[in-house]
Order: C-alpha cells, then structure tokens, then sequence
DNA sequence: CATTATAGTTAGCGTACGCTAATTTGTCAA
DNA sequence: TTGACAAATTAGCGTACGCTAACTATAATG
C-alpha cells in the first residue's frame, strides 16, 4: 500500500516540526494537526511499518531519507501552491487550507506545467 | 453530513449520464465509474437520504434541483480546471485525471480567483 | 519514597466507501 | 407458465482514519 492524504499530513507536521525542533515527540504532532494521541500513534506506527520514519529509544520521531525526501516534496508544493493562490488574490487562510488539500491530489506532471505558467505570467498583486 | 468526493463523483457521473440519456440506472452509473452495483446503489441511498437524487418505480435516477445544481457546479469545475491544465500543457489524460480530484477539494474562493487570473493571463498553447 | 504529570500504547467504537456472494425483482422469450 | 437474464438490494467483509477510555511507563516533585 501506497502513503495517502493522511500519511502525507503526517509526514509533512513532522518535517515541519523537526526544523523547528531537534526532537519531534508524538504529542507534539498531535497538537499541532489538532489530532489524539491514539491517532498519532497508530499513523507513526504506519510510517515506521514504510520505512517513512524511525523512532529512538527517548520516542522521539525521525524523517528516514525517505520519508525527508517526501515530506519536502509536499512541503514545497504547499509553499508554492499556497504562494500561487495568495498571488492571485486568495486570502491567506484560504489560500493555506485549499493548498493543504491540493497538495496531495495533484501530479508531477500538473505540478511542473503550473510553476513553468507561473514563471512566465506569475501574477503579483502589484502587477494586477 | 455534507456530501463528499465520493458522492460528488456519483452526483457527477449521473449529471453526464442524464445529458446523454433520459434515464439513468444504477448500472449505468456504475459501468461508467467502474464501481460494482452494491457501491452504486449504497451511495444512491445516500444521495437520496440527503434529498438530491429521487428513483422512480423502473429505478430510473434523476437528480432533484438540489443535485443538479450541485453536479452543475462539479461539472463546470471539472471542465475549466482540465480545460486549463491542458492550456499550460498538461496532456489530456492527467489533466482529466487530475481536475477529477482536485475539484472537489478547492473552495469557492479559489476557483473564482482562478478563473479570473486566467481570464486576465489566460495561457493557450498557441500563445506560449 | 509516594504522588502526580506526561507520553505512549492498547482496546475498541464509528463512519466512509470500496468489494464479493447471495438474494430478490422484474421482464421477456421459449 | 416457466426458465433465464438483467438490475437492484442485502448481508457482510476489509481498510483507512478519526475518536474515547483505560492502561503502562517514565520523569518530576513534595
């Protein structure tokens, strides 16, 4: 089975924490998507099962290669994404949540052609 | 409850299949989408617990004002978010793929700014 | 050292939404 | 009329992924 919305949510929280902080622990990615313990625990053990994360013997969570090469794929995407969308007159918190759920739906492909048209007619809100 | 992707699809598919033919069924729908008949009539049960399909005696589907004006909106997303994919050179097959997706996870907000950004910076293949 | 707080896990619930197998229902031709 | 086929439904499975309640383990503190 292949990592879905959810994993990917997951991945990215941690990727995201993990620049904030040396040590990531399952409480803190819980507080910060706003989910249980109980969930977090069972979606860690789902990464770990992928090879997506590892954990030390303190708990605390880790990106493998794999798992940091992933997370920072999304995680570009949904600076792009949400920059694009705030670009082009979005709200921010529009703008954030609609990129947060895109992120993961769209290809590679769809992905390159939106950065190459944005390069060349990237809109600005002083430009338009 | 409100409805989600998966009914958005079915409400979806029933608005494309009404265009073509006066009566929809179940088995239609689900030759259509790919899904077994128990999915489909599953999710029709729910669609007309939520008042936006109705059967008559023969079982043909047809959707209320509800549905259709919820389809309708489906419809146009899906058509203009493939139309602009393929714009900015996105081949047809992941353009309709992605579109499919993605159309029902942006907010209103985002498809207005969208469309308006394409209207002013509108790309075609044969510009660029 | 006992108490309490914090972190993580286990057990089990609930919904969404695919599926197959088996049953019902309705129609149509032999 | 009956046998067969097509359509729809029912029963029940499986996975994903939220949740609460309850347990365990560990660390901090009076």
């Amino acid at each position: 089975m292949t990592i879905r919305e959810s994993g990917e949510m997951y991945l990215e929280t941690i990727y995201i924490l993990s620049q904030k902080s040396p040590t990531v622990r399952g409480v803190d990615v819980g507080a910060y998507m706003g989910y249980s313990k109980p969930s977090v625990s069972r979606a860690i053990g789902i990464l770990k099962r992928d090879g997506l994360v590892s954990t030390d013997e303190q708990g605390s969570i880790r990106l493998t290669d794999a798992g940091e090469a992933k997370a920072k794929i999304i995680y570009e995407r949904h600076k792009l994404l949400s920059q694009l969308l705030m670009n082009i007159g979005v709200d921010e918190k529009t703008a954030t949540e609609d990129a947060c759920r895109i992120e993961h739906y769209i290809s590679e492909t769809t992905f390159e052609a939106i950065k190459k048209h944005f390069q060349k007619y990237g809109s600005h809100p002083d430009n338009g």
